[in-house]
Formats: C-alpha cells, sequence, structure tokens
DNA sequence: ACCTGAACACCGTTCAAGT
DNA sequence: ACCTGAACACCGTTCAAGT
C-alpha cells in the first residue's frame, strides 16, 4: 500500500473533469456513457472510478469549477469606484469571454443541479452569497449618490442578475454571438434601473 | 386491421405524457426509465411505443404543451389599451399561477432541448415569434407615447423577457415561493425600463 | 389497431486480479 | 496506490404473438 501522490490524484481528476466536459458539450449528460468518458479521457472504467465516486460526482467537480469562476466576476464589484462603470465592464467581459461551449454546458448543469439536493442546495447558497454581495456594492454606491437612494439593494441586485442570467439564457438557445448586439440595450435598461430619475 | 381510433390515440397519448411528466418531475429525464413511465401509465412498454416513438419523442411532445401555454400569455399584450399595466397583469398571472413543478419540468426540457438540434431550432423560432409580437405591442404604446418613443423596440421586448426569464430560473433554484417578495420590484424595474425620464 | 411481455444491445458501477 | 477489463444489474427499444 503506497502513499496516495497528490500531484498525481489532481491531474487525473483534472484531465477526467476536462474529457467529461467535452463529452457532456457533444451529447449532453445523459446520453455520454461512463466509456465515452474513458475513451475521451484514455483511461479504464476501474481508473475512472479509482477518481471519481460516479458520473454525478463528475458533474459536481464541474459546477464546483464553474461556481468559482461566477464569484470571481462579482467580487471586483464590491471594491469599484465607480458602480455603475464596474458593472457595464463586468458584462462586457462576461459577454466577451462566454462560448456556446459554457454556455451548453451551464444548461447540462442546471438541469442536474435540480435533481440533486445536496447540490441545488449549495448552488442556492452561491447565489445568495453572490447577490449579497452584489447588494452591497449597490449600497455603496448609494452612499455615494451614484444609485438613487429609494432603491432597495438586495431586490436591485436581484433584478440586476435576472436580466443578466435572462440574457445568457436566451444566448443558450440563439448562440454566444446574439449577445454582443443585444449590450448596448442592456446597458441603457441597467443604467435606467439604477439612475435617480429625477 | 382496424381503423385508428382518434378518440382513443389522443386520450392514450396525454395520459402518457402526464404520467411522463410526473415522472421528470420526480427524477428528472436520464433518472426516469420507460419501465417507471409505463407503471405510472399503467401500461406496458409494448402499448407505450406504440403511442411515441422513443423517450426523446415524449418530451418533445411536453415541449409543445408548454410553448401553447407561453403563447397565450403573450398575445394579448399586443390588443392592450395600457400596455405597462397589461404586462404587470400578465407578470402577476405568471408569478400567481408558477408552480414548483412548472419550473422544475421547464428547466429539465430547456437543457433537452440544446441536444435536440430539431426541436432547439423550433424553441428558437417561438422565442423570435413571441419577441416579435412583445416588440409589435411596445411599439404601439410607443405611438401612444405610454412608452418612451426613443427605445429600440425589438430590443426592449428581449430585455423585458431577458428580466423575467431570468426571475423565473432563479426561481427555479429557491422555489416558487420566492418569485411573489420580488415582483413589486420587478414591477418597478419594467416601469423604469420603459418609461420616458424626462 | 391495440396490447403483452420476453428478448436484445447497451449502460453505470463493481470487483478480483495485477503492478 | 494505481490500473485493468470482465462481470452484474439495469436501461431503452423491438418484436413475435395475442385479441
Amino acid at each position: 500500500m503506497r502513499l496516495r501522490d497528490p500531484q498525481l490524484n489532481a491531474a487525473r481528476r483534472a484531465a477526467i473533469l476536462e474529457a467529461a466536459a467535452n463529452c457532456f458539450v457533444r451529447q449532453g449528460f445523459h446520453a455520454t456513457s461512463m466509456k465515452d468518458v474513458c475513451a475521451e479521457a484514455k483511461m479504464s472504467p476501474g481508473t475512472l472510478y479509482h477518481y471519481f465516486r460516479s458520473k454525478a460526482d463528475i458533474i459536481a467537480g464541474i459546477i464546483e469549477d464553474e461556481r468559482r469562476m461566477a464569484d470571481e466576476l462579482v467580487r471586483p464589484l464590491a471594491a469599484a469606484p465607480d458602480f455603475a462603470a464596474a458593472l457595464f465592464e463586468a458584462v462586457d467581459v462576461l459577454a466577451g469571454s462566454v462560448t456556446d461551449r459554457d454556455l451548453v454546458l451551464h444548461a447540462e448543469i442546471s438541469a442536474e443541479l435540480l435533481r440533486q439536493p445536496q447540490l441545488r442546495e449549495r448552488a442556492a447558497a452561491a447565489d445568495r452569497q453572490s447577490r449579497d454581495t452584489l447588494a452591497a456594492a449597490i449600497a455603496e454606491a448609494q452612499r455615494a449618490s451614484s444609485v438613487d437612494r429609494r432603491l432597495n439593494a438586495d431586490h436591485t441586485a436581484a433584478i440586476l442578475f435576472a436580466l443578466i442570467d435572462g440574457h445568457l439564457w436566451n444566448a443558450t438557445l440563439h448562440g454566444a454571438a446574439a449577445l454582443a448586439p443585444r449590450l448596448p440595450a442592456l446597458k441603457q435598461a441597467i443604467a435606467r434601473i439604477l439612475a435617480d430619475p429625477e
């Protein structure tokens, strides 16, 4: 009984996640067989199951990766000097970097999330945390009077997420390329939601 | 060889769709076996396959039902005398009638849509049509000066759908009950997006 | 036409055996 | 520990046979 090799372990797990994501994007979660993942990752089923408990466990790993990236997009907003400008910047970065692959994988994951109560609860908690981060940034901007002070910061954060998420879902249907032409209208809507109307 | 009985055919197909939807909500599409659907619908596999070609065909039937209901929600807006009021009314009806079951089924369907190019193209076309209907209603409201004339009607329709869709997706994560408390903020945001700011 | 249920090819996962 | 591949229980779908 040798000791576990953390280097190898991390490398194999990453390779399996990458191979599985490729398969899931091509054929979807449930149409992808473990044999497909094994072929893509070039290893036997026994080896794969040495690193992941189950097919669902692989999905969980992909979700975790995605959650980390989403967090990195929202966090900088809290410290931004000009909230609206920082939000526009984040929207541009998101729209510019998101691919059809990302969108399909995200949809696949979202459906799977709902089925696994544990994963779903973690996703809901992550969503609440992102919203809290955004709400705090909005409240700060309200103190600096760059956002209408009468708005409820928490509700407004939810509105903004809904608006941006809705755009991403729409792009899932029409392709990532459909995102860019809508950006000016999206920013205009955000500006109207946030601005003091008088 | 008897003649096909349209009454029986329609009844059996509806029963199968209902049974399948129940199973899909409970366990998801890919974790539901045809045996499960057969048990829920109280028929043998042979009978079920007499009415539907495949598991994917059953999903297509459920999608078609959903598309019809979505259409019924948007169409009245085109003829409404007061656009914003009619839109608020539609939002209230939607938020008041949507259940966790609907949300889970919708997410399940959305993921499946992406995989089947035929279904996906039909859904994209239905989405474009709904948006056109809403855009026409917005243009009409602009002529009556109840909506800011400087807005692009098509982009604004896309924004409104994204906002409402985003809320529904969020409710998928947090439960349908999370929808109601957000309604005032949602309507306020819609009002700000549509209103002439001067 | 409508229905049954056994049968077929295939899937996720396990496990004895190797290094 | 890490890896293999045969084996097991189960799945979607088909089909010969019944009414």
